[in-house]
DNA sequence: TAAAAAATTGTATGAGCATACAAAAATGTG
DNA sequence: CACATTTTTGTATGCTCATACAATTTTTTA
């Protein structure tokens, strides 16, 4: 069939332009590469995709679906809102992907973000379900007002330990960012509330 | 005298190249645009410098510096160890400069730091100052074990509150980040140990 | 003031890159 | 098989930029 073969050169060349992105970051990217890394020769970039900034776009989507899924992974094993607050914390740092390089290139999307629109909008968007999702789990114990402070808190940590783990003297681990935030997590509710989100739901 | 007009000039270029930083990010400096910035001539920045890596690195540390006299100035107001730690904080979140344009300039040098070790160096420099800047401040009331938890922490919270800045959709304030910041280090710490630290020392 | 030195200008050079596209190869179709 | 269509290749074009440098202007020196 027509849409195939092109779906299937689309694909590649996005996850070649994923794995050139984890390598040398948004700006390492040129179109030669992605084509290299997705083993066709360079000028077949432009057959499949409008310009290189569509791959990017495409790409950033699909780097982030690598993360939603670890967290969507651990969200099944969880039966109540607690384990659900841990699974996306703990989701947000898979060992296999909580590297420097790795750390680095997000950083980097960060920044291209702040001139490209597109961009723009997907992290908008990534912002927008990170929150949702730590909402859901404590608007219950936690007051409206106190609500979005507990929510900007803890997005601000595991922000704050990307990029620490993006700089190159850092030697956080994936366990020890997971304790890190959990800390503060576990001051904030205080044992109470935690008890009553332990509660089945 | 030699040494003054090229001193004058390199000095000239340098604050060019920060003005330049701040408004196009570390990707956005080029050559042209720092001598335009700074008012001279597209050429003369290789009879002032070897390269404009060179630039960049007195840059960096230009810009560092401004950051590091606002804590200063808070400082010399302090006259206990909590007043301090206050100082540190608010001093990394001058109302002047806590704006997206520059949060994205500063997330920029953190990208380029991962591929040049002189901004590597740099980078490594500033954490350690700042950890050491913080841990005076509470060494006395926190163990030793747990200075270091503590140190990190408030440092995450910090670069984590920055990176949040850059984002185009985040209306944090600087009085925001303080507070947020604020609240989580009177969590950490507790009010017998903040009345200790309050002491005058 | 005349000659020398320093400072500045404007531009040429070449490197790296995105993109377009002509030519070639592969695949499909009757 | 002959022909049309799709896919792929390799390269040409034009852009941005860092850097070097010859030509010019300004300042210093004697």
């Amino acid at each position: 069939m027509k849409r195939s073969i092109e779906d299937i050169r689309r694909q590649e060349l996005i996850e070649g332009a994923y794995r050139a992105f984890l390598q040398f970051g948004i700006d390492g990217l040129t179109t030669a590469r992605i084509c290299k890394e997705a083993g066709m020769s360079p000028g077949i970039l432009s057959y499949y995709f409008k310009s290189k900034d569509e791959v990017l776009f495409w790409m950033v989507r699909h780097a982030n679906r690598v993360i939603m899924d670890e967290v969507a992974n651990r969200m099944k094993a969880a039966t109540n809102r607690w384990d659900r607050l841990m699974a996306i914390i703990e989701g947000n740092f898979p060992e296999s992907l909580f590297e420097q390089n790795i750390a680095n290139a997000w950083l980097s999307f960060y920044v291209a973000s702040a001139r490209d629109p597109q961009l723009e909008r997907l992290q908008r968007l990534f912002h927008r379900r990170l929150a949702s999702n730590i909402s859901s789990c404590v608007s219950d114990v936690v007051s409206a007002a106190a609500l979005k402070d507990f929510v900007e808190t803890v997005a601000v940590l595991i922000d704050g330990c990307w990029l620490h783990r993006a700089a190159m003297h850092s030697q956080t681990t994936s366990f020890g960012a997971v304790e890190l935030i959990k800390t503060q997590v576990l001051q904030m509710l205080g044992s109470d509330r935690i008890s009553g989100m332990m509660k089945a739901s």
